[in-house]
DNA sequence: ACATGTGAACAGATTCACAGCT
DNA sequence: AGCTGTGAATCTGTTCACATGT
């Protein structure tokens, strides 16, 4: 179990490595910008300023993709923008479920960039009958009752969870069942799928207790003016402080070795 | 990437790798539903399965924070909670502002994982007059006329921003220049902000264009196991070496800017 | 003259495999 | 015997610096 390995012929596909993968659509979003203003041409070093990276990694990043710049010159927008898009399949059409309409899926659904760049919201699926026929984002929210039936009407393969913690993986195996094979997880849980399947997460909870991480090593940066170094001594102490949960006051410090 | 801020002396070496610090908020959660089961120890097997990540990955993950664990054992759960949530400065209250209650913004400020760790609402801002006075989760919307007293009287030094993509970079250097260090930015932009202040990003677009590639590329696979077909235009160019990569779900969803 | 494209050096993250402790 | 903790090997990603082509 476990994410486990890649088995996979291995063959196939460009070996566009993940990370350049994960930037593209960035560097998209700046040359539709460009394009919207009518540039003509861009220079990678321009175009990394305006995707936010510096332009090695760009044109390294291009160059997984083919040689689609002209040296002395730059990057033609207009063509750099259609390889990208196809490179990414946005060229064709990709209808999404959004499964679980709360304030999250609603919020989804009515996302404008959604529909701007090669997706379309298929159908709203929640658990609720009383949420049955009410429409939102102008699409009406069908029962759960019925998701294989819509994946498969719609020939949906991702699908979007936006359900409590409890009920994504069970989502998550009907719509792997009914054959979606991509999942955008926003559920705060752990989800287990057949291999072949590709699930990416969004967190908001982990993002903040990473930002929160940094913020406190900040404050500890600052109070290294005159501390000296701070041993592992008073971390006992402030065990007995809250972690609360549950219906005990304090926790444990156990201390090991 | 994320900080920049490398503190020259390295006085104790706290250098926890940005990896690790990524995935100890996923310990976190699994080490919590363990808690709350009243589970007293875990091994590394058990707990990595929990968290979708191998147990190799999280024992060396781990021993960046110390020895915490028992061998022949397994860590002790209430524990390891304690010492993670510490390094993660889960033990503080952080108070937390959300600028742009659109849909976004409102199912954020209703999202429960919000307040359970360390995180707390201090106040919503919007520009919308309209909203003014008006409750959103129990806590009533602000004008951002008063951004700065707001940050300011609450101590908030990590801002959520939720707003258009065009109001954003201004949010964003108004919250900056109140105080704030570390923004969580929804906003399909690249924020540019001064040295020393953490930006981190969720991009659902992004999310879906990364998930249509590899979708795009396990169809290529298929029509190309079964015949030479080509699938959308001339694939002629491609032809290149391969290095068959596996797809495997979980890559951060996230990176710094 | 100028900006791309890329081999090579470097840096960081993951996995292996086993020594060391309980 | 069992499981942690970690050096070493490996793999992936980034940066450098310059050869290459227009």
């Amino acid at each position: 179990m476990a994410t486990g390995r890649t088995h996979r012929p291995a063959t196939r596909s460009r070996g566009i490595p993940e990370a350049t993968v994960a930037r593209l659509p960035l560097y998209l979003r700046a040359l539709t910008a460009l394009s919207e203003r009518s540039v003509p041409t861009v220079s990678s070093e321009e175009l990394a300023a305006a995707a936010g990276v510096n332009s090695a990694k760009l044109r390294k990043d291009f160059s997984y993709l083919g040689s689609y710049g002209t040296r002395g010159v730059g990057y033609d927008v207009e063509y750099l923008v259609y390889q990208i898009s196809r490179e990414l399949g946005l060229t064709q059409d990709w209808p999404v479920v959004i499964v679980g309409i709360g304030n999250l899926g609603a919020a989804l659904a009515n996302y404008g960039g959604f529909a701007s760049r090669g997706f379309r919201v298929a159908a709203l699926i929640d658990a609720d009958p009383s949420m049955a026929g009410k429409p939102v984002a102008g699409i009406p929210v069908q029962h759960t009752d019925d998701l294989e039936k819509i994946i498969d009407d719609n020939g949906v393969s991702i699908g979007v969870i936006a359900t409590p913690a409890g009920a994504a993986q069970q989502v998550c195996e009907r719509l792997v069942a009914a054959g979606v094979t991509s999942i955008l997880n926003f559920a705060p849980t752990v989800l287990s799928v057949p291999d072949g399947v590709d699930v990416r997460k969004v967190d908001l909870s982990i993002e903040l207790q990473i930002l929160a991480f940094h913020e406190q090593r900040k404050a500890g940066e600052e109070a290294e003016a005159q501390a000296g170094a701070v041993l592992e001594a008073e971390a006992a102490a402030a065990a007995a402080k809250e972690t609360g949960k549950g219906p005990d006051g304090d926790v444990p410090a156990v201390m090991p070795a």
